[in-house]
DNA sequence: GTGAAAGCGCTAACAC
DNA sequence: GTGTTAGCGCTTTCAC
């Protein structure tokens, strides 16, 4: 109880108490923790000395209510285990650590979800800003959030006036669908997603309708019998498949997925029914994921993890109040022909690797590295 | 200027506005926030009526600063586009955010990034937890980390007196190499990562251990000409199974590769060579990823997402004062023998799918999803 | 270049 | 039950 006691409890260092070892004030204190200029080195090196031999850690809450902003932002991402989302993800986080910025991730499975932590998320202004990679803001959030001014950036998904970096779902499709017509293709199957109306992400649908476009530029009139939609895995994809192949009168000579991942199970399929590919039936998937590649399946290539990049970049643009010019920002698709539609191709290793022997065993070394032991 | 205009500003409404307009003390305002049972329903209504007729949205960093505690954790992760990273993340995510509990993300790709958020996490007291998913934390921040007493667990990961969730990779290598043993294999090759000293992510090397360890107990001598290690990716696993393949004088009639992402080069490279699986060579991966199904490759099961939902429990725990009993827990593992290795086998989809007859083409529902539109 | 002091918006201990 | 008040630890004028 006596006075003596009181700097002893185990309170962490603050720092007032900084201020007081140093023999200077609270503000040069905080200056040298902003990395004022106008500080004297000699303070500057008395104070930072300080802080080291009291083993001082500033408090980031305090810090951010004076400040008035927390340098955090906050991330919604759907089913993040889609190889297309984390490479997305993995985009957005970078960008915000190099900017000193915190990612604060939401998973949402769902439209409950969604709504929950949006709700937290503008109610509780724990963070200085909302990216959304591949989900549909509900229109009465987005009134909220337009209303408080929160910066807003959607990644793969766009909304009016929103700073947004996307691609174009129908042109893709057709792209995928005209690279299957140039080989000669007459009768083409689309397998896709099902419709997901609560999380709005409609990439699917979107390029189920490039598929038509396609069809319908190339005067070939839709049969619905070879349009089939399901969960998204490979293993559904392939019994779709195997239903397009039993109930279509004329088997599809080609097939469209929606997705790398439901290519797969396509081509699985495929292969189970005894049929060569591409000359039985020639496969395109859609994202040049991995996996497409290992398979040499036919895709098409769009920037996923430029996609996060470039959204992390506008909203640390907006954070820092610039101005950011294009709310829409295109990124480009291309066709990646491989093998499933080609056929015929050498399955090359696109990197080179340098096989050695090493000490136990053979090895390969990886970009920089050292051969270590 | 005048006592009039100050009120009108743009500053976003706080506590002491809504006590005021709502005719209460700051204390009750407070109270009402944190649902205290303490208040009369008349009063709590009122204010609760007053707030959203302001607007009134609470600022977190206020209420951390006066909490003393962030409600958040942070969360280390190793590139995340690993898919067995990411199933733990999302189970971390899930659990902490069940919890009331944010989740901050740090994506780490080499030592450099690893120490340098450490040192951030630690230093800032941004968060109030850590949750390291498969990576080592290095011996002076653990020490640091020790001496402020900020909670830490490890997922994927072990180190003395931390608690984590674990398997033992060790004894992994042995029963998958056990399982081709058992199949009648006795030259059985292992393909693995390049050790990684960097992050200290060990599970490769601990599995080729146990690989070792089985050979030993089948009085097998090891050949080390049917050792490669290589990137993480399939199509290195690729070229250094061909380069086994040429090298070595008798071809391994068996491979155990320590991981999926690695067996699907390995039977990549073996189809590409025209040999049989599993008469010509039999292969076995490790995670039971998606992919090892989709390929019906045989692997080791681990509890992956799992093991992100007993770490972050762990750390809620923590958290919550209470006290975490086995500071190591082990998730169990299994063999799941499959095509690779059995051959013969039945390739039946797993899932029960129910295809019907949509309005535009084939469709499977998912879930307890209605069709739609 | 530096110190003193007034907040930032909220919580919690204490009165009544 | 509810109001009052004293912090929480930092930033930021404003003097000097």
């Amino acid at each position: 109880m006596s006075w003596g006691e009181v700097a002893v409890g185990k309170r962490p260092i603050s720092i007032a108490t900084v201020a007081v070892e140093a023999g200077v004030g609270v503000g040069t204190v905080s200056r040298v923790l902003n990395g004022s200029a106008q500080v004297s080195e000699a303070t500057r090196n008395r104070v930072l000395s300080t802080m080291e031999r009291l083993d001082y850690r500033p408090l980031r809450s305090a810090s951010s209510l004076s400040k008035g902003r927390t340098d955090s932002v906050g991330i919604l991402v759907s089913v993040i285990t889609r190889p297309s989302v984390m490479a997305r993800l993995v985009g957005v986080i970078d960008v915000l650590s190099d900017a000193s910025l915190d990612a604060v991730v939401f998973n949402v499975e769902n439209r409950a979800q969604l709504d929950r932590h949006l709700a937290s998320i503008i109610d509780q202004r724990r963070v200085d800003g909302i990216i959304s990679i591949s989900l549909r803001i509900p229109k009465e959030r987005l009134t909220r959030i337009r209303k408080h001014s929160i910066p807003l950036v959607l990644v793969d998904n766009s909304a009016p006036s929103i700073p947004c970096v996307c691609i174009d779902d129908v042109a893709g499709g057709r792209i995928a669908t005209d690279h299957l017509l140039s080989l000669g293709h007459r009768r083409i199957g689309f397998i896709g997603d099902n419709a997901n109306s609560d999380l709005g992400m409609s990439a699917s649908e979107d390029r189920y309708v490039g598929y038509l476009t396609a069809l319908e530029a190339a005067g070939i009139e839709p049969d619905f019998d070879l349009v089939a939609r399901g969960p998204h895995s490979s293993e559904a994809a392939a019994v779709l498949t195997n239903a397009l192949f039993e109930l279509s009168k004329h088997r599809p000579t080609a097939i469209f997925a929606s997705s790398d991942t439901l290519a797969v199970g396509v081509v699985k399929a495929a292969q189970q029914c005894g049929l060569n590919i591409p000359e039985d039936i020639a496969v395109i998937g859609f994202d040049n994921l991995e996996v497409s590649s290992t398979l040499d399946i036919s895709t098409v290539n769009q920037p996923l993890l430029e996609s996060g990049i470039r959204g992390a970049t506008k909203m640390v643009s907006l954070l820092n109040g610039e101005i950011v010019k294009p709310h829409r920002e295109e990124l480009p698709l291309e066709v990646v022909p491989r093998g499933s539609s080609l056929g015929n191709q050498r399955n090359s290793s696109t990197k080179l690797y340098g096989v050695v022997e090493g000490p136990q065993g053979l090895q390969i070394l990886q970009g920089e590295e050292e051969l270590v032991s």
